[in-house]
DNA sequence: CATGAATGAGCGTTCATTCAT
DNA sequence: AATGAATGAACGCTCATTCAT
């Protein structure tokens, strides 16, 4: 069941919606979410102006939806192996953590600009939430199986994110830092943290 | 050493400047960064035009940055006393984090101005590598004094710092958030991920 | 003789029009001329894009033009043989005028779609003429018959055209008025005003 | 009692507004009120940019609903003193036909304005019915005076109000029609249809 | 010291139309 | 016969900043 079934687009169409959210990602990666026009897009992607953007999304926030969509993809294919290679709340949260530095490295434009949509556009309070209940979920599940300590969850899932955006911002701005190292200081603060 | 020593500014400029910034504050707060013009502003301030501002102002960077320092020293004045009451590296960065928490509740607008500025503004990296480089040496000076374990001091720092900011928001985004508590659960976490 | 002889058409491309002049003739009914695009009238229609508008017809006057037609026809269809069941300009007027009203709660869309169009489209003085000289003359011929008294003809075309006009737009803005009641109301009106 | 004071306006302020909303009236009576663009109307002022009309009307419904205003002023101070020299509602609503017929030739840019924006504009409801309220009234009025005969007061009232600006349209159209016999003419037509 | 007026670039969006396929 | 893709001008509106007074 499913709200808004997905619109069949011909192969053309989906090229140039790509090529178009390729270059959004560019450009909130490069200046930010505040300074992403359909001008800027359209100028990165080549195009000679911003009917063509407004032709293949219905709005800026269609536009902003789908490189949300793209970038949480690349993240989720990258971070979501990793996990499930590991065994065990804890092992898995470390997991999480690491694999979300080296993300950074990996893809960096999107990491970018998943943090600039997650806390600057209008329409993701959604994400901002699922990302939440993701992790309070798992801390509180690896609590009942007795993995974690006592602490409160929410407050818990909280600063993990917090942690987790402010060290991915500071190695996007900071390129010269190991983020493997980076990514086992901040698991390891965690799983001290939450240590039963 | 400084390259711009302020202007020596008459009691009527001081006060109009006071009078724009506390505008600003309230309108930043209530509708975040982005929406926040000079003819907001203006209006806020019930000022007729915002030729105003740009008189007592050279920019929005000029304006923004004095919110800034008022919201800073706000801010400062409030946890400052605390941490200076606490005794060793421990206490005082537990300190440091239940005052931050409950500086929430105590002054929201100049909180939310300061997050919404931190995280948006273009021109505040001086800002944020000042309050990196306040946690860093702290936490630098605990280890060796003895208090803290051993950690990568910038990596922790920058968990600390993503966390408090984080959970800031959280709180100011639900106001029946118990304040108190989730700065306790929050100097928990870092006292247990800090410890030798 | 006829500048432009109707082009031959295929029965497809006739049905498609016919297509297409329904869903325009829909789209103004309900959002007024100035708020009917291609774009809206595709969507009606059930079209993937406007090309296909602009392939079946040269222009958007030409469109509209055929809407024009369209919607003339239903009217003087359903007018027309009213009109020849009376006997005697005096008594076609009123039928005219009665059945012009009872036209509005027959085919609303059409009449609407006429209303809109004479009022708004950029060309359509022709059409605008045509009925006046249709007016204009009956009464001169009902004059000359001694049925009518004196007065000036082409005021009074204007007159009795203005006020169904309005009175149609009435009817369709309050659809709870009696379209029967006002419209002998109408016809009262101006029998006594052209009575001898 | 007033819901929005009017704002104080400075002279310059005043100068410019009356200019532009000369201008936006010689646009709407040129153009149309549908061709009627901030870019048309500042360059028929001789404005070089639309940003100028944006900063001294809040909206275009701001512009449009003061271009209302003073064609509306215009209209009544020309008809207003020729209906009050009358004595009783027939000679009355005579001076009312006729006069506004002269005010086409006295004034057409003004007329023609307050055609196309009664006619175009989303925000005129209030117009209209506040029109169909003044000479329902007047019907309604002298008909208990014993000055009109039967007839239902809502009917007549539409149609002399589309008679009118059919009218008023007819003679912008066709300067050289005599405005004063056209005007005496419509007179005539409603004198005839509203007698005892 | 203060102001109101003006500027012009930029914003996202809609539009009728064209055209290669 | 039909289509989807593209175009580019125009729309109303907001913005930070400038400047004469």
């Amino acid at each position: 069941m499913r709200a808004n079934p997905p619109k069949r687009r011909t192969f053309t169409e989906s090229a140039r919606r790509a090529q178009i959210v390729a270059a959004a990602i560019a450009v909130i990666a490069e200046h930010g979410y505040a300074a992403t026009s359909f001008t800027r897009i359209a100028k990165q992607a080549g195009l000679s102006s911003t009917g063509m953007i407004s032709y293949h999304f219905a709005n800026k926030d269609d536009l902003i939806r789908e490189v949300l969509t793209e970038a949480t993809t690349v993240a989720y294919d990258f971070v979501s192996p990793r996990m499930e290679a590991a065994t065990g709340y804890r092992a898995k949260l470390r997991a999480r953590l690491e694999s979300n530095m080296e993300l950074v490295r990996a893809h960096p434009g999107h990491v970018r600009a998943l943090m600039e949509i997650a806390r600057n556009a209008p329409t993701t309070p959604d994400f901002v939430d699922a990302r939440f209940g993701l992790f309070a979920g798992h801390l509180r599940a690896g609590q009942e199986a007795g993995e974690f300590g006592r602490f409160n969850v929410d407050a818990m899932a909280v600063s993990i994110i917090g942690a987790i955006d402010a060290m991915v911002i500071g190695l996007v701005h900071y390129p010269e830092v190991d983020a493997t190292e980076f990514g086992r200081e901040l698991a390891d603060t965690f799983d001290r943290a939450t240590r039963p």
